[in-house]
DNA sequence: TTTTTTTGCGAAAACGTTTGCGAGCCGATG
DNA sequence: CATCGGCTCGCAAACGTTTTCGCAAAAAAA
């Protein structure tokens, strides 16, 4: 019922509030008896106590801020159901918040949490020069972690993965089964998981003596103009043998993009990404994956987060865990 | 900064915290010039106002909740993105819940609204019996918005598709291209979605005289049974010629089984499916789906439900939004 | 001038919980 | 018998806002 509260049940049962109060949340310091009256009466009324008073009295929300980029994206909404499970597990509440790749709204939007309203925040980061706002976190003494893309600079912990290896392993790949130009597609780029992308993609041309082959083409957050970009890669004079796309949808507009041009996969270009989408295996043709366990780094930063809340010390590999990816090789890089 | 109340700025103004707030607040019996002095300090300290302390004492959380059956579903995904769009030009926060078709979990979560976490709720039902949870809602005066999968028995807004027509629509092409026994797989079945869309391909058969050759295939939740149940369909002594997916998750299903199996699509086997995959262009061979508005359809939703909030009166289409899907046309369904 | 209105601000009560402290009561212990 | 300690429970103070009311002083009207 939405009108009652603590003193109703209390005067209907000739009790104090704070006895009721405390019947509820079983204190030691109140006879079974009238726990057992309290709560049945409790019950009638499916009473729940009003969470702004909770919070405001013991100074914690019991919820938890999530911050990314975008959702239409497996990797994020996979993370996000990860998250959701263990907060509802812990009995917290899940608050989320999109920047949309603009770092103006990220930091209007974690300024909005310093002042209790969650207790803690999971976030990957988009682009920006400085995290002022994640600093002030830290001041506020509001619980962070980071999940996939981090910021260095700050010192909270961070689930990512070893991305840099599988960009490495992938793009050696690649070469040994006798690709010579591999472009480097990514979003404008300071971004940490760009950046480690970009290292495993030039550790592995190094490796095979054809650094000077790199081509890495900066694609921005807005949507016609990588395709543009491809367009004029893929139409230039020394058209690339395979991309390797650092981000999914950077995999899905090169698909188009071929489509268009009337490229054909893997015959003129080899396409291989990062992406979660489980449906990789059904394109045409089947598009080769470098997959994230999205869903466990949801689980485990969020696992992280609730330690940290509940002031527990951290166990050894939580200030920076790092969880394997695998790469699903199918037939858009066969050679 | 973390420890900034009214009280410390107020103390550090000579001011009473009451003006303190007003001024913040800009109220009209405030003088500008401590209007400016007051929000040049809080700017200082970059003061934000207790959220928990605020809803408290104005019974009202700026705060709406989403509860969906999934979140790994770009349908959902999408609504999500709109609903928040919504919500972060209006200056509220998004609690989002999963109930992962579990109708228990669905009640457990929407008990946790009531007592003034959120304002409002937008919620995409999953199958149950009855939803008394819902009917409290009612009684206690939280408003809600039904988006997609609605309850018909209980009296909120919602916001829907044309789904029975384009489920009509797309069968009926599929039959006049010459499919003869078209299977309607679904989820277990009482839903609206369900229900409505299934009417959709009855009805497209009884247009035809081909009601006798229906062949409804319920599918549960769980992963594997349906793939299950697809096999024996596929494998049994009539073998359809067409499928119409009333969920995304079971079109990709057939796909998968189709690969097992050898068949081809569309050759042995025409394949639709309402789905709202961005990359159904890119599947072998490309899909054909009813693609539902799902962004619009979260905006939509969202601001019926901020006019609830607001008390403002809803405009006369509002009771009951029907919003067009449209139908791609692809390769799986060639004949 | 006096009266009324307006303007600007302060004191204090609320919102619904949680919690420190103290009070009464009981049985047990000295 | 006096004291003590353990059980239950009530009183009242918090938590940080918002808002009602009231009160002066200044401005306007008389």
């Amino acid at each position: 019922m939405a009108g009652t509260d603590l003193k109703k049940l209390a005067r209907e049962l000739n009790l104090a509030v704070s006895t009721v109060s405390r019947a509820l949340r079983d204190s030691h310091e109140i006879s079974a008896a009238t726990k057992a009256r309290v709560k049945a009466l409790a019950d009638k009324y499916g009473f729940r106590p009003n969470p702004h008073a909770s919070s405001l009295r013991q100074a914690k929300s019991r919820t938890i801020a999530v911050v990314v980029p975008e959702i239409r994206n497996n990797f994020f909404s996979q993370a996000i159901n990860g998250i959701e499970l263990v907060a509802q597990e812990k009995g917290y509440h899940v608050l989320i918040y999109l920047t949309h790749e603009n770092s103006k709204q990220e930091r209007e939007v974690v300024q909005l949490l310093q002042n209790g309203r969650a207790d803690g925040l999971l976030i990957s980061v988009t682009e920006a020069e400085s995290y002022p706002h994640l600093e002030a976190c830290r001041e506020a003494e509001l619980p962070i972690v980071f999940f996939d893309r981090v910021v260095d600079e700050i010192d909270a912990p961070r689930v990512i993965t070893d991305e840099k290896l599988l960009a490495y392993q992938t793009c050696r790949r690649l070469l040994e089964s006798g690709c010579e130009r591999i472009a480097f597609l990514t979003m404008a780029g300071n971004l940490s998981i760009s950046r480690h992308r970009q290292d495993g993609y030039l550790q592995a041309l190094k490796e095979k003596g054809k650094e000077h082959l790199s081509i890495i083409v900066e694609c921005s957050a807005a949507d016609d103009h990588s395709r543009e970009q491809l367009k004029k890669i893929l139409s230039g004079p020394q058209r690339p043998d395979a991309v390797f796309a650092a981000v999914e949808k950077l995999a899905v507009d090169t698909y188009e993009v071929c489509a268009e041009m009337e490229l054909n996969i893997p015959e003129d270009l080899c396409v291989a990404g990062f992406s979660n989408l489980t449906v990789a295996s059904l394109f045409n043709p089947p598009l080769t994956t470098v997959v994230q366990p999205a869903y466990e780094i949801g689980k485990e930063a969020a696992g992280i987060l609730f330690r940290l809340i509940e002031g527990k010390k951290l166990l050894p590999g939580e200030q920076k865990r790092v969880l394997p990816s695998h790469l699903e090789w199918r037939r858009s890089t066969a050679r």
